[in-house]
DNA sequence: TGTGCCGGGGA
DNA sequence: TCCCCGGCACA
């Protein structure tokens, strides 16, 4: 009787069909025809067979145990069989709809696979199918819920979501119900049975993702991360494509979706490859398929792409300083090219310890004005190159010197130490140029005398005794080219 | 008052 | 150009 109601209806009717390709995807479709089969009439009842016309464009035959309802309305929807005749939702079996879709295909009916028997099973759809009638007309929240019915409707839900998605790019390959769905799932610990998602977010190929209904998949590594169904550890079916990822994924640190700017991307350390992707996933698969020359899918990795990638933690912030210094623009815009790695300021900037490999170019870009820095002035002697060894002069000492446009001195002056003593001087190498380049701070214009600087200067550092030792500028009264401000 | 440094001047 | 110093501004 209910069949006959669904009957009557369901064509035209939007209904959920596992992908003919086999691997487990759901993807909708259109009811074009419906048609009894009769071959098991002797054995059971006769068969309803639906020809649906895929969202891919193609045709398919399916049963009604094979198939969902989907319609505008929530309750309605389900596997159409249990909408029927509340079979499969009731075999107690914890599957969701993909790897139920195994059983799902064989049409033979199944025993109960219920460890608590076939009985208990069937109360159990009784139970469930009375609600059912109730929760179609009225939203009532369901106290109580057998584990498999909250399953099937999330998956349906997924289904709805999964069709809202108006983009073409659902089409194919099919829709993985799950990737649409794990980021928000994941978090109520439901983890449906897993598929390795194919889609990952890439710099080099963002088109790469193959989901776009996923609104912001790099913030969010782990939405791509494949699924386990931790409560079916012995189904073998769960564990579709991806026996090594999801091993490998649950036990590394997956980033999180991170509240501040940092982005962690993982690297593909292949020799000339460099290619940076958001996902362990994908950038596995990357190593795999490209690097390995393993077509077949995860199932054959052993985890040897683990050695070939590394995870790069990106400041995005870091990031778009050095896009900007990737930019034509002026370096004098540049914020003082700090040196190198030992800015306290930009601890993340230069990577990890597992990033050494110097993170990005971005971070590097920098430096390269940094030595233009330190031919500003015209006096500018030799001095600051001899800074004695024996002096007390390190970083701690210019701690307080804030780093402004003119980078500390200290890196210049070893690089151009002469070993001669302060007197060579070779102004003549004192090249202005590179103060049209910097555009050196708003030295108070001209007339104004120059704000009295905060920091240690030569004076204060050698004291007096040891004025020898100053800088040639503190020496002849000038403006300090040491312990610049 | 000590310090930093500009401006000027002498060698 | 190098070097020195008077003198001013600032802390």
């Amino acid at each position: 009787m209910k069949r006959r109601l669904v009957k009557r209806s369901i064509l035209g009717s939007r209904v959920y069909a596992p992908s003919p390709t086999g691997d487990g995807a759901v993807i909708t479709g259109v009811v074009q025809a419906v048609k009894q089969e009769n071959k098991d009439a002797s054995t059971g009842p006769r068969r309803n067979v639906y020809t649906v016309l895929m969202q891919d464009g193609s045709l398919n035959e399916y049963s009604e145990d094979e198939i969902a309802v989907g319609s505008a309305q929530m309750t309605a929807k389900g596997p159409l069989k249990s909408s029927l005749k509340q079979q499969s939702s009731c075999n107690g079996r914890d599957h969701p709809p993909e790897s139920q879709k195994g059983e799902a295909n064989s049409l033979a009916p199944e025993p109960p696979e219920d460890p608590r028997g076939p009985d208990h099973a069937r109360s159990v759809c009784l139970l469930e199918q009375k609600r059912k009638v109730v929760s179609s007309s009225i939203d009532v929240p369901h106290a109580r819920k057998s584990e498999e019915e909250v399953d099937m409707d999330k998956v349906t839900a997924a289904m709805v979501l999964t069709t809202l998605s108006t983009s073409p790019l659902v089409r194919s390959p099919p829709v993985k119900v799950n990737e649409c769905l794990n980021g928000s799932w994941k978090d109520g610990g439901f983890t449906p049975s897993s598929y390795s998602s194919s889609g990952y977010w890439s710099w080099s190929a963002p088109s790469d993702q193959s989901n776009p209904s996923t609104p912001s998949p790099p913030l969010s590594a782990d939405s791509f991360k494949p699924f386990r169904l931790p409560s079916a550890p012995g189904a073998a079916d769960d564990v579709i494509d991806e026996p090594d990822g999801s091993s490998l994924l649950f036990d590394e640190p997956i980033p999180r979706k991170r509240k501040n700017s940092m982005k962690v991307m993982f690297k593909c350390l292949w020799k000339n490859c460099g290619k940076v992707l958001s996902t362990a996933a994908g950038i596995q698969r990357h190593i795999r398929t490209v690097h390995l020359g393993r077509n077949c899918d995860s199932e054959c990795s052993d985890g040897e792409e683990d050695f070939y990638y590394t995870e790069i933690k990106l400041n995005t912030d870091s990031v778009a300083d050095g896009l900007s210094s990737l930019s034509p623009v002026s370096p004098s815009v540049l914020s003082p090219p700090p040196p190198v790695t030992s800015d306290p300021r930009h601890p993340d900037a230069n990577g990890n310890g597992k990033a050494d490999s110097n993170t990005t170019p971005l971070s590097r870009s920098a430096p390269s004005t940094l030595y233009l820095v330190h031919t500003d002035h015209a006096y500018q002697a030799t001095a600051p190159v001899t800074i004695p060894s024996s002096t007390n002069f390190t970083p701690s000492n210019c701690s307080s010197v804030s780093i402004s446009w003119q980078s500390p001195p200290v890196t210049f002056t070893g690089a151009s130490a002469s070993p001669t003593h302060g007197k060579t001087q070779s102004f003549g190498e004192q090249r202005p140029q590179s103060i049209a380049v910097l555009s050196s701070p708003p030295r108070a214009s001209g007339s104004l005398r120059k704000s009295r600087g905060e920091g240690k200067k030569c004076r204060k550092v050698y004291g007096m005794e040891n004025r020898d030792m100053w800088c040639t500028a503190c020496r002849w009264k000038k403006a300090c080219q040491r312990f610049v401000d």
